[in-house]
DNA sequence: ATGACAATCAGAGATTGA
C-alpha cells in the first residue's frame, strides 16, 4: 500500500496538478493538507471519478485537510482532541481497510511563527495534545501513523541552511524537543529508517529562487507505531513535483507499507 | 531587519504562510 502526504497549498489553485498528480502517481492513500476549503466547495466529484473516497476537514480560507483513498475508509474522525474551543481545521483520522488495516491521521500542525508569541505557545499545546493523542493510539497495539505537514525541522541536516531557523518557529529547541517526544514514544520517522545524510527536502519557499538554488527544509514526516514500522518497505521524497508548473511549495513525502 | 512569492477574500490591500 502505498501512502503519500501533501500540502497542496490551496485545492482551488491546485486541482489541475493535483488531479494530474493522482492519474499519474495514483496513491493508494493522499493525505492533504492545506486545502484552504470548506468542506462544501472541495471539488469531491473531480477526485471520485478517479477511484477514491474522499473524507475532508475543512475550514473557510485557511488550513483544513484530507483524505483520499482507493481502499475503503472506516471510522472517520475530524479535529484533534483536547481542546473543545480549537476551531482550526488541522486533524482528521481515518482507518484504511486494505489487508493489514491501518489507522492514518492526517496533521497540519501550526507554524507557530511569530516566535515567541501566541502563535507559538498555540503550536506547541497543540503538539501537547498532539502527544495524547498519539499515546492513545500506540496503547491499541494496532497499526498506526502520523503524516502530513509537522512544520518541524528536525535537525539541521534538514535544512540547507540551518542557521536561518535558528530563531524560527520550525527549528526552535522546544519546537524539535516536542517532535523528539513522539519519536521516543515509540514512533519511527519512516524518512530517516530508508534515508541518511544531508540534502533531502520537501519544502521550498516560492521566493528568491529557493527551488532552484535548493535552498529548502525537510518538515513533511511519516511517524509510524511500532507496528506499522514492521510493515515499512519504503519512504521517499518525491521533489520532481515542485519543479512542474503550478507547483505547491511543498511536494508529496510517500511510504509504501506491506500492508 | 525586511522583502522577495503565493493564496485567500474581496473586489484593495491585509493576512497568512515558512
Amino acid at each position: 500500500m502505498k501512502i503519500a502526504t501533501f500540502n497542496i497549498n490551496g485545492v482551488k489553485a491546485r486541482i489541475e496538478t493535483l488531479l494530474k498528480w493522482l492519474e499519474d502517481s495514483a496513491p493508494d492513500v493522499a493525505v492533504l493538507q492545506e486545502i484552504k476549503s470548506i468542506d462544501e466547495n472541495f471539488p469531491r466529484e473531480l477526485i471520485e471519478d478517479l477511484g477514491y473516497v474522499v473524507e475532508t476537514h475543512g475550514q473557510k480560507s485557511f488550513n483544513g485537510v484530507a483524505i483520499l483513498s482507493k481502499l475503503p475508509l472506516e471510522d472517520v474522525s475530524r479535529g484533534l482532541p483536547g481542546d473543545d474551543s480549537d476551531e482550526q481545521a488541522r486533524w482528521i483520522e481515518a482507518t484504511v481497510m486494505g489487508d493489514t488495516p491501518v489507522r492514518i491521521c492526517g496533521l497540519y500542525l501550526p507554524n507557530g511563527n511569530p516566535a515567541p508569541g501566541p502563535k507559538y505557545e498555540y503550536k506547541l499545546a497543540w503538539m501537547e495534545r498532539l502527544d495524547h493523542r498519539a499515546k492513545t493510539l500506540l496503547d491499541a497495539e494496532t497499526p498506526c501513523l502520523l503524516t502530513g505537514d509537522f512544520n518541524i525541522i528536525p535537525q539541521d541536516e534538514d535544512a540547507k541552511r540551518p542557521e536561518a531557523w535558528v530563531n524560527d518557529a520550525l527549528g526552535l529547541p522546544a519546537s524539535r524537543a516536542a517532535f523528539r517526544r513522539l519519536l521516543n514514544q515509540g514512533y519511527t520517522e519512516a524518512f530517516r529508517a530508508r534515508v541518511q545524510g544531508a540534502g533531502h527536502y520537501s519544502f521550498w519557499d516560492y521566493q528568491a529562487g529557493a527551488w532552484d538554488r535548493n535552498d529548502g527544509i525537510r518538515i513533511d514526516h511519516f511517524l509510524l507505531g511500532p507496528e506499522c514500522a514492521d510493515l515499512l518497505n519504503d519512504c521517499w521524497i518525491e521533489s520532481e513535483m515542485r519543479g512542474r508548473s503550478k507547483p505547491s511549495d511543498h511536494v508529496p513525502v510517500w511510504v509504501d507499507l506491506a500492508a
